[in-house]
DNA sequence: GAGGTCATTGTGAGCGCTAACAATTCATGC
DNA sequence: GCATGAATTGTTAGCGCTCACAATGACCTC
């Protein structure tokens, strides 16, 4: 038996062994018309036998296309967050890039600028953003870079190329709904003031009220935690019985603190008082009651955003700066509808 | 103005700029020591003008060092494997390493086989694998890479190194912590059959039991969704009053449908049943009521497994196969105690 | 002032690959 | 039989960088 090599063999040991010129072997690799198919044969055989791969780098340098993408994402333990990351990553791949990521505890011009200097050392075509706070994309904005840089949550009007949930659509249609379950208006637990999504989320709440001649009533803000909402469930009992009948929660885990605080409180959920979330979490369906909620398509938002980064890093980018709008959808249940899904809209 | 530069300036423009070869350009940027101050400034100043930035292509192909890493996992979106993740990404950018990820929706040997491929394509120099489920690393141990691998949440006793928080302790705490409120029997809703973390939590609540020199009760099983708790719960209300007044419930999500199970039944908690999860979702403390549950300090398998794979890398590979295990830490709510955390106890 | 040492800088080669072009082979038509 | 062109294969030149080594010059030592 042969020494183990030291090296990975190279396109030259391969051409070696077929009997054919190391360019012979590329043009194999590359899935070049003119090789004889026997010749093909041979190559991909010695290809086999030597277990040979490519070496990326090499291509790289040459090429000067690494085929890697970057994404700049913060609160990747957060369901949204991760299921940005979960489609971009999907997506990329099916193009054939790998995916670096880069996860950050805060968003802020530093951190930012650091995460694209560290993407862009190690040599990414292009960086998907998952920006939804506003100072983020203010960050952005100022920032440069070598690179095109595509956001994901920053909202609609902004002067970065983006993709994003329709998110005062899905307010309105969550609000809308409790609107037509007779509520005579409703409230709204809204979340940080900095981020893009809560501010549209509260545009689209604040919109459908205004469309059907309710003054809204006053607004709370959380910070998406269970906690806040918990805080936040505490004021709203104080207003049962006050005009209060229904809420709308800028997210599920705001609306599980909701929930929590107005059991305690002795006020039944949706008899006296509905509540809707935004974000369908897994869990959402069996809170207590299953949680009405919008449910958005991670997945979509995941393939246009690489689609869209793709296109900008062939040089296809299209005149003005494209804003992506996907559609949301609502899901009803209990906790805004006593019939809605039978007893606690459980499977049996 | 000068007319914008087609190609990024190469260290050769840099040298020129500033008056010296290449090579000096090369040892300013390595922080060599033998270059003069002067002329290491006239040199950073060259660099920052032009706003240069070595190619790393280049640098991997001769250094033959990418410094990229790569990550296998599944089930992104859930805390767990989204937490570690995370903690992974983090160490390793303290390490000066870029991470790829690939988000499996499915561990199989051809979902890791093509993962692994994928990753390798790309240049990376070891694989951080998340891989909970026994299958997974099987196929692991099957499988032939150009680089070195490390998983995590494979559990102990398994060829191939690896980082784990210690399951069996967790359990252990857990099932303990319930004896000593002073339950006859410990019921245990599991995870999936193929999870080794199933499997641990599982040994670890029996071992407790019958240390305790308690007849462990049958086992429940579950697929870590809140449904299938869900479907446990309804199942474990009907053996109240027979003798089931404690659950160890392998993670929250599984507890979350527990507990509603149990509602609906009218059985309380934890009066009636107490119940105990594993995880610490940012949740669990608002579930009604807050769950006791075994914390995971995901941050230190991140930092472990990090420092092993380099290990592995560099070749300082120590003799045997390392397994590294990290201890979790019980938290204690009022879904085991009604008096844990005072208002939060029971709905009133 | 010859020889030696050290710090500093430059030169040349080559990492493994692709692109451009050159060379060879082969079939075809007259 | 030979020109013609297409198909196939080989040759050469970098991509931008680091490494090994050579060269230069400043500074000592005796």
């Amino acid at each position: 038996m042969a020494p183990a090599q030291l090296r990975p063999p190279t396109m030259a040991d391969v051409a070696r062994r077929a009997g054919v010129s190391h360019q012979t072997v590329s043009r194999v690799l590359g899935d070049h018309p003119n090789v004889r198919d026997e010749t093909r044969a041979r190559v991909l055989r010695a290809i086999e036998e030597m277990g040979y791969r490519r070496n990326s780098s090499a291509r790289a340098l040459v090429t000067r296309r690494t085929r890697t993408l970057g994404v700049v994402a913060s609160d990747t333990t957060l369901y949204g967050p991760a299921s940005t990351l979960f489609a971009l990553e999907e997506a990329a791949r099916a193009e054939g890039y790998l995916v670096s990521t880069v996860s950050l505890r805060r968003l802020t011009v530093d951190t930012l600028s650091e995460a694209l200097d560290h993407l862009g050392g190690g040599g990414v075509e292009g960086v998907v953003a998952i920006a939804p706070q506003r100072s983020a994309v203010e960050a952005l904005a100022e920032l440069r870079h070598r690179f095109p840089v595509v956001t994901v949550g920053s909202g609609p009007g902004v002067g970065i190329p983006g993709v994003n949930v329709d998110q005062q659509l899905g307010a309105r249609l969550a609000t809308g709904h409790l609107l037509a379950a007779g509520h005579r208006t409703v409230w709204h637990l809204a979340g940080p003031e900095d981020w893009q999504e809560a501010a549209d989320r509260a545009a689209g709440w604040r919109a459908t009220l205004e469309a059907a001649g309710v003054e809204p009533p006053m607004t709370l803000r959380g910070d998406w935690s269970p906690l806040s909402g918990y805080r936040a469930g505490q004021e709203l009992a104080g207003w049962v019985g006050r005009g209060l009948t229904a809420v709308f929660v800028a997210n599920d885990q705001m609306a599980l603190g909701v929930l929590r605080a107005l059991r305690e409180a002795g006020v039944r959920t949706p008899q006296d008082v509905a509540v809707a979330g935004f974000d369908d979490i897994p869990e959402s369906e069996f809170f207590a009651p299953p949680l009405t909620t919008v449910r958005q398509d991670f997945s979509a938002v995941g393939k246009r955003s690489i689609a869209l980064l793709l296109d900008m890093i062939e040089g296809r980018e299209p005149a003005g700066v494209p804003r992506i709008a996907i559609e949301p959808q609502l899901v009803v249940r209990a906790s805004t509808f006593p019939y809605a899904s039978g007893q606690g809209a459980a499977p049996t």
